[in-house]
DNA sequence: CCAATGCAAAATCGTCGGCT
DNA sequence: AGCCGACGATTTTGCATTGG
């Protein structure tokens, strides 16, 4: 900082009020997982059609998954891929400061030879003062917005957890059925559990399902764009509503970690 | 230039009523 | 009865304006 030609003392910098912040967690993957299994998940979930969720970025193709707008973003990626990337040119990764971490990298890159490990990195990066603001009034977050109030363990599992869960509501179980799944057995299991349900409906929630297993949910509302959109968003509804067999959600790995993990960067 | 504020635009979702 | 479009309440995003 200095060299920048700035100076200020420790205190100040800790009151310093912040208008930028990220919070982020490395997830562990031991479990044969990829974060190209997971971004793929993440990519089928039907995300509100106001933010942009254009992670097919070419130059990530597959290992990031971006979920943005101009206040916040939330962002998904291989944190190995990453590193990878940065070694080449900084120009080329999600984080443009990990030139430190580069050492890490190789640390981790011969454990790896060993033992084969995924590093999964999820990352909510609050742009705007007002975002800030706004998200801790909601999450009931009482703290001035200074540098060194904002830097908490807790809050930083809070706000992950927040927009974990809000991703994680959004995803219907019908979704999470095996593709493998044969076409008699999964009508089968969609009657038995919804009752109540019509004839019409359920199969159009199973033309959903098999749809779903090749397309995202954005891809689909495009193709209907000129159609009106209520109906689409009724199906949708009624897909997260749709009762199904429990099953593991595969993301649950993320969930777990960040729970319990509490690494904070700024 | 940055932050706060207010407002418009867009999106989500419950509900109602007409049509078949 | 169920399907579908319309309406409206509410929330969220984006932008312009104001005031430092």
């Amino acid at each position: 900082m200095l060299q920048m030609g700035v100076q200020t003392t420790i205190e100040a910098l800790k009151k310093a009020p912040v208008a930028t912040v990220h919070y982020a967690k490395n997830i562990v993957l031991t479990d044969g997982t990829t974060p190209h299994y997971l971004i793929n998940k993440l990519q089928k979930m039907c995300m509100p059609q106001s933010l942009d969720t254009n992670q097919t970025d070419f130059r990530n193709g597959g290992h990031a998954f971006k979920w943005h707008c101009n206040a916040y973003e939330v962002v998904f990626y291989d944190k190995m891929h990453d590193l990878a990337q940065a070694k080449k040119s900084s120009k080329r990764s999600i984080e443009k400061d990990n030139n430190i971490q580069l050492q890490l990298f190789e640390q981790l890159d011969k454990k790896r030879t060993k033992q084969k490990f995924e590093l999964f990195r999820m990352e909510v990066r609050l742009n705007k003062r007002a975002k800030i603001k706004q998200l801790f009034t909601k999450l009931n977050i009482k703290v001035p917005l200074t540098f060194q109030k904002l830097f908490k363990p807790a809050i930083s599992r809070k706000i992950l957890l927040y927009y974990f869960d809000e991703l994680q509501s959004r995803h219907a179980p019908l979704f999470e059925l095996s593709t493998s799944m044969t076409d008699k057995s999964l009508l089968t299991q969609m009657i038995v559990h919804n009752p109540h349900l019509s004839a019409n409906r359920i199969i159009q929630l199973f033309g959903l399902k098999r749809l779903h297993e090749t397309m995202t949910i954005q891809e689909l509302q495009q193709m209907f764009a000129h159609h009106n959109k209520r109906s689409l968003q009724r199906l949708l509804i009624d897909a997260r509503r749709l009762v199904m067999p429990a099953q593991a959600d595969s993301l649950d790995v993320i969930r777990k970690q960040v729970v319990k993990g509490k690494a904070v960067r700024m």
